[in-house]
DNA sequence: TCCATTTAAGTAAACGTTTACTCAAAGGAC
DNA sequence: GTCCTTTGAGTAAACGTTTACTTAAATGGA
């Protein structure tokens, strides 16, 4: 039976084989010619027969590899991420890559020193995930240039300008939902927006207004509030809502605050989507177990995760990286990655 | 400004600075003695100015240590394994160590490749968070044989026994749910249990048995109903119970089954709790925010997340275990760490 | 002053791989 | 038979650290 915690290295399996550990290592990684096919069988089998696994950090050292991708998510707790992960992951790992989770608790100091931490060696390339930060982002654009794989998901600004950004459209989501709730008849929609500082937030807002307008419809302040994307932000947001009146639907702008605005008009006694229709911007499980069902824009997190996946492994690799290109402009469209979800 | 995707070794340094590797190696790992006060200052400003980060990889190399830990989970999308890790990052975060995510999709050949190709070296132990597997168990008690640092998280099993095993206390978690609910004025208790091969499902029904047992209830089998820890199936068989009738209160023994079955109550148009209470086992972000609000017991995953931190460091840095014996046994007590959660 | 101890280093091996380079033997073309 | 090419290896350096061992100078005690 092979050994697992084993010492054996490729010196043990040379020596026994009596070859060169040259020879061995060529064997092993199959590279061609250097050896014969009966040399090959032996080492093969005495590989086998002693367990042998190479020494992943002896390996790394000499080619600079490490099959390790960091991924730096502000908060875990976003179900986003979930999905957005196990995509990552299911895509890294075919080729081999395992992934590094780093929570770094929306602090911008700790975050720095993760990528610091990170990019000397430990890891191939690193996702980032995290809110918009001015310092930081030069910290990325030098990394960056020196051609350190480094990937930012929902980062919006100027100077990021060379860095493979992957985003989610979020104006077309906006517009998208007002769309739907305009040709389900409703003229007069609520909006729930995110936190001030997120440029997503502002956007999926501008989706919104460009949604009105599309649909010649006149945007009013009144019914437009800020939420922080938690559960009671949403919830006093729309008590706030509801005492103003004056609309029949309600965009809200992540799947808590969904939530959070479904639990207040359920409290107020109106019925959803009876007497108020609720549309949620990022359909999770959150919003897929709710009850009563309501419609949610998918952001696709589980493709977004391979989208990143392949970029980071394009990029890692030194292939080109077409997606790019698309990728600076919001990456998911329309009738292929945001579908409507209802259940 | 520091260098980041920096080349700058020790060596340069060394040479920079007039000494051999060895003194800077021993100055920036403030190695006690073997320099001057004079020397240390000017290898650490040239560090500092060259921005000097040691490279993990050689350093692992010598010291066989890579302050890495994986955790092995079978399917990430649980919601309780997003407070544990954020639980248990959070603390290995604060020993420099980092988190490898391995998500095995329930697959145990994966599984059993994800930690054959771990423990020879680019991990410094594995959590292992799956279901159970035979086979696998012996690979575990082979790895903890040979000093390898392994955790298991709510596996069970005879052939663990020299394992570190961190468990919920699912058996007290079963009575005490019915012990809420009878304080209540509850005598017929619904119960939905998990799957059939998972032993920590079996224990809270057991759990549940006891507090009938201990209520002077008598149990009966024609409203309990098996689901698979998924929402679905947890409708199903809530309008299995609906259809049965004969009870009053309902415990589910997940966070999602819990809202599948509060979808079925709602469906029917019965209330919750006007006329059926639930209790859901495994307090999370989808019971917290679910209308109407629910009564969930609390497995604390975050402190689970910590403790199996505490564990897993003491084990690494060849500490008495003392956790060892308790974990053995469930780890989580009444009163400090199960809680009954009521909003 | 002499010896023992402390201080402040340096030397070099080791960790386990990969890989550029070398080299001898064999095979093939003529 | 000679020369060139291919095959099947081996040698040794390199990757960037840590660390056991050595060493020379300084210090201190008597």
């Amino acid at each position: 039976m092979a050994k697992t915690g084993s010492r054996v290295t490729i010196k043990d399996l040379a020596s026994i084989c009596n070859v060169s550990t040259a020879t061995v290592s060529r064997v092993l990684n199959h590279i061609k010619g250097g050896y014969s096919g009966e040399t090959e069988a032996r080492i093969l089998r005495a590989a086998e027969e002693m367990g042998y696994a190479p020494n992943p950090m002896a390996r790394s050292l000499v080619t600079r590899k490490t099959s390790l991708v960091a991924v730096l998510v502000p908060d875990i707790h976003y179900y986003f991420f979930q999905e957005f992960f196990a995509g990552l992951e299911e895509y890294l790992n075919d080729y081999g890559y395992r992934l590094l989770l780093c929570n770094t608790q929306e602090d911008s100091g700790q975050e720095e020193l993760f990528i610091r931490g990170l990019c000397n060696g430990l890891v191939d390339g690193i996702i980032v995930s995290t809110l918009n930060n001015r310092e930081q982002n030069e910290l990325l654009v030098e990394l960056d240039r020196e051609h350190f794989p480094i990937i930012t998901l929902e980062r919006y600004g100027e100077d990021l300008e060379d860095l493979c950004c992957v985003q989610i459209d979020n104006f077309k989501t906006g517009r998208m939902a007002v769309d739907y709730l305009y040709s389900q008849g409703h003229r007069r929609i609520a909006f729930i927006k995110g936190r001030r500082e997120a440029k997503n937030a502002e956007i999926r807002y501008q989706g919104y207004l460009a949604g009105l307008k599309k649909n010649g419809l006149e945007p009013d302040e009144s019914i437009v509030r800020y939420g922080d994307y938690s559960f009671a932000s949403a919830t006093k947001a729309m008590e706030e809502l509801l005492e103003e009146g004056g609309f029949t639907a309600l965009i809200a702008a992540n799947d808590l605050m969904t939530l959070g605005a479904c639990k207040a008009i359920t409290k107020a006694g109106r019925r959803i989507p009876g007497d108020i229709s609720v549309l949620g911007l990022d359909r999770t499980i959150l919003t897929d177990t709710h009850e009563p069902s309501i419609v949610a824009i998918d952001f696709c997190a589980h493709e977004i995760g391979h989208t990143v996946g392949k970029c980071m492994m394009a990029m890692i690799n030194n292939q080109p990286l077409e997606q790019k290109v698309i990728l600076q402009n919001p990456v998911f469209h329309n009738g292929k990655s945001i579908r409507l979800i209802q259940r």
